[in-house]
DNA sequence: TTGTATGCGTTATCAG
DNA sequence: CTGATAACGCATACAA
C-alpha cells in the first residue's frame, strides 16, 4: 500500500501538507496543491482507513444485531438503515444474533472496543448485562421496532402497537367476529403486551369474552404459524379469526389451515402483521398492519447519527404512522362453525 | 476508554507484560498475569480494536457487496457467510449496492483502503473498472451463487447450472409440456446463459422447437413475473409452462396467472429457481430448484478466508449439489390451450 | 502557506 | 521472564 509518506516525497512536500491537501484544501497554495493531487494520482494512493479511524478514534462503523437476517421484514429495516448510513460516513456491521448470546454479546461488546461507535438493535434482548450498565458509560443505542427491553431505555422508533392492534380487532369485529385468536412470537416484551392488550381492550369494550385458550405464544416464523393453527383447530370452541403477530406467522397460519381443508377467509379470517411483501402474493392476499420499516431503519440510523454525535435525545420514543392494509384474508364471520363442538 | 497503559500502571507492570499477559500467557509468570488479570477486571480494560488492526494491518473484516439484501434467498447466503466469519475472527460489513454504481465502488473501494480484508460478491456487475485492475494488486474476492463476470475471474462457489436447467425441462417434458417460455432476471452472464442453453439444449435433443418470444429478460423481482407473464398471455401462441429463473419471478407469475384465471397447474405449469422458504407456502407450493445457500455462503467465507491467509486456490470454481424440488406448481400439459389462437 | 514534532494504543524486537 | 523502545499512517498543535 502506497502511503502519504510516499505521495509527500514525490510531490516535494512533507506529509502534513498532503494530509491538508486532502482534508483541508483551502490550507494549502493551489500549486503544491495540483502537484500533490498529481503525486496522489500517479501512485495511486488511498488513504488508510484503519491508521484514520485510530487516528481519530472513530470506526465510523456501527453494529445492527438482529434476530434473524432472513425475516424479510428485519431485512427490509436493515435496507433503510444502510441507506441512511452510508450518506452519513457510516458502514453498517451485520450481527445476526442466531439465538446464541455469545453471539449477542460479542457484537454488544463492540461498542466496548471501539470497534464500532453505535448500535442498532433488531432485537428482542437486551445484549448487556446489568453489570456492564454499571461500569460502561452510556453507549450510543437505538432500537428499531422493538421498544426497550424492560428495566432499560433507550430511544426507539416504533409504532403504535397497541393502537394499531385496536384497530385490527375493530376490523375484525365489525366482520361479526367474535372469536378472535392471537399469535404471538418470541417476544415477552412490549409489543406483545401492547398487541394483545390492544386487542383485550377492544373486545372487553364490547363485552366480547376472550378465551385464554386462543392466545398462543411460538416464534416469528411460518412453522409456529402451522404449530398454533393446529393447537387451535383441535379446541372445541375454535376461533372464526386469527390474528397474526406477523406475516409470517400468517402465512403458516394460512398452509396449515389449507391443509386441514379449511377455507380462507369464508372459514377463518387472517391478519397478519408488518405488511412483509409476500403479504400480497400469497392467495388470497393478506389483510395486514404495515409498518414502514425503510423508513424507520433510516429514521434510527439518523437518530443513532444524532447520538453519536453528542445530541441528546429528548423524546426517547418516536412514533411513525402504521396503516391497516385490508386485503382478503379477512371476511364475514362464518356461523356455521358450531359443528365442531 | 481504559488503555493497557492504566492496566499496567495498576498492575505494576510495563505495558508489554500486560500485552504478553493477553496475547502470550504462557510467556507470563503465573504470579504476574494473575496481578494483571486482576487489574484488567478492576479496571474493566478492553483492548482497543482499532488500534489492534492498526498494528496489525488487517481490518478482520470483509464486505459482502449484494444486489438487494431484501432479496430472501441472497439474505440466506448472508446468513451462511456470516455465520462463518465470526468463528473465524471476521466481522460482515454490509454492502447493498441499491443498484447504484457509485456505491458499488464504493464498498468495493474498501479494500484499498484497508478497510476490509476482503469482499463476496453477490452480484451481477463486477465492481471495480479495468483501469484498477491494472494498477492494484490482486485482492481477496470470491462470488456466491453467481459465476465471475465475463472478462474477469476470481473464485466462486456455484451449482452446475446448466446441468439444473436440463433436469427442469426434462422434468417439464416428461409432463407433457412442449410449450415452455423462460423468464429471466437481470443478468446478461453465465447464469442466464447457462439456464437458458440447458433448456434449449434438451429441447433441441428431442426436436422440440423453442419460440423466442417465449424469453423474456426482466428482473429478478415478482413484479417482473407479473409483467412477463401478462406478455407471454398476451400471445398467439401461449406456454404451457414457465421456467421462472428464481422464485421472485415465479410467484409473480403466479399471481398474475390468478388475476388472469388461469389456474397453476391445470392450465399453466410453473417452476422456480433458489428454493426460498415462501415456495414452500404458496398456494400451489412451488417446484423449484434448490440451491444450498446456507452452505454456499459458509463455503464462500472459508474460500475467502483462504485466499486472504495467501493460500493458493486451484480449483477457481468450487460446485455443490442442487436439487429439483417437485412440488405442486407443475403437471401434466393442458392440450385445450389451442383456444387461444 | 508550509514544515516539524508529537500522539493515538497496540504489538514486536531487542536487551537485560 | 520482563522492560524499554520503535513502528504502524495519519492528523494536529505549534513554529517558522
Amino acid at each position: 500500500m502506497t502511503t502519504m509518506r510516499r505521495v509527500s516525497e514525490i510531490a516535494g512536500v512533507s506529509k502534513s501538507t498532503v494530509s491538508r491537501a486532502l482534508k483541508n484544501p483551502e490550507m494549502v497554495s493551489k500549486e503544491t496543491r495540483d502537484r500533490i493531487y498529481e503525486a496522489v494520482r500517479e501512485v495511486g494512493y488511498k488513504p488508510n482507513a484503519l491508521a484514520q479511524h485510530f487516528n481519530s478514534g472513530k470506526s465510523n462503523t456501527i453494529v445492527v444485531l438482529v434476530t434473524d437476517i432472513t425475516n424479510a421484514f428485519y431485512s427490509r429495516i436493515i435496507k433503510g438503515i444502510e441507506l441512511a448510513a452510508q450518506p452519513l460516513g457510516y458502514s453498517v456491521l451485520l450481527g445476526d444474533a442466531c439465538d446464541d448470546e455469545n453471539r449477542e454479546r460479542m457484537y454488544a461488546d463492540m461498542l466496548h472496543t471501539s470497534r464500532a461507535d453505535g448500535l442498532i438493535l433488531l432485537h428482542h434482548r437486551f445484549p448487556f448485562d446489568a453489570d456492564w450498565l454499571q461500569t460502561g458509560t452510556t453507549k450510543p443505542i437505538v432500537s428499531v421496532c422493538i421498544p426497550p427491553v424492560e428495566p432499560y431505555n433507550y430511544p426507539h422508533i416504533v409504532i403504535d402497537n397497541f393502537a394499531a392492534s385496536r384497530e385490527v380487532a375493530l376490523h375484525l369485529i365489525k366482520l361479526g367476529h367474535r372469536k378472535i385468536a392471537a399469535i404471538a412470537g418470541q417476544d415477552n416484551g412490549q409489543i406483545t403486551k401492547d398487541r394483545l392488550g390492544g386487542l383485550k381492550r377492544v373486545l372487553q369494550e364490547r363485552g366480547i369474552a376472550f378465551n385464554n385458550d386462543w392466545f398462543i405464544q411460538g416464534e416469528y416464523s411460518k412453522a409456529s404459524g402451522e404449530n398454533a393453527v393446529e393447537q387451535l383447530m383441535q379446541q372445541d370452541d375454535r376461533p372464526t379469526a386469527l390474528y397474526c403477530f406477523n406475516d409470517d406467522i400468517a402465512i403458516g397460519a394460512m398452509k396449515k389451515l389449507r391443509s386441514l381443508g379449511l377455507r380462507v377467509p369464508e372459514d377463518v379470517s387472517v391478519v397478519g402483521f408488518d405488511n412483509s411483501e409476500f403479504g400480497e402474493y400469497v392467495d388470497p392476499p393478506l389483510t395486514t398492519v404495515n409498518q414502514p420499516a425503510l423508513e424507520m431503519g433510516k429514521r434510527g440510523m439518523e437518530v443513532l447519527f444524532g447520538l453519536m454525535n453528542g445530541h441528546v435525545v429528548d423524546d426517547c420514543a418516536q412514533y411513525k404512522p402504521y396503516e391497516l392494509i385490508i386485503r382478503n384474508s379477512t371476511a364475514i364471520a362464518c356461523e356455521n362453525d358450531k359443528k365442531s363442538a
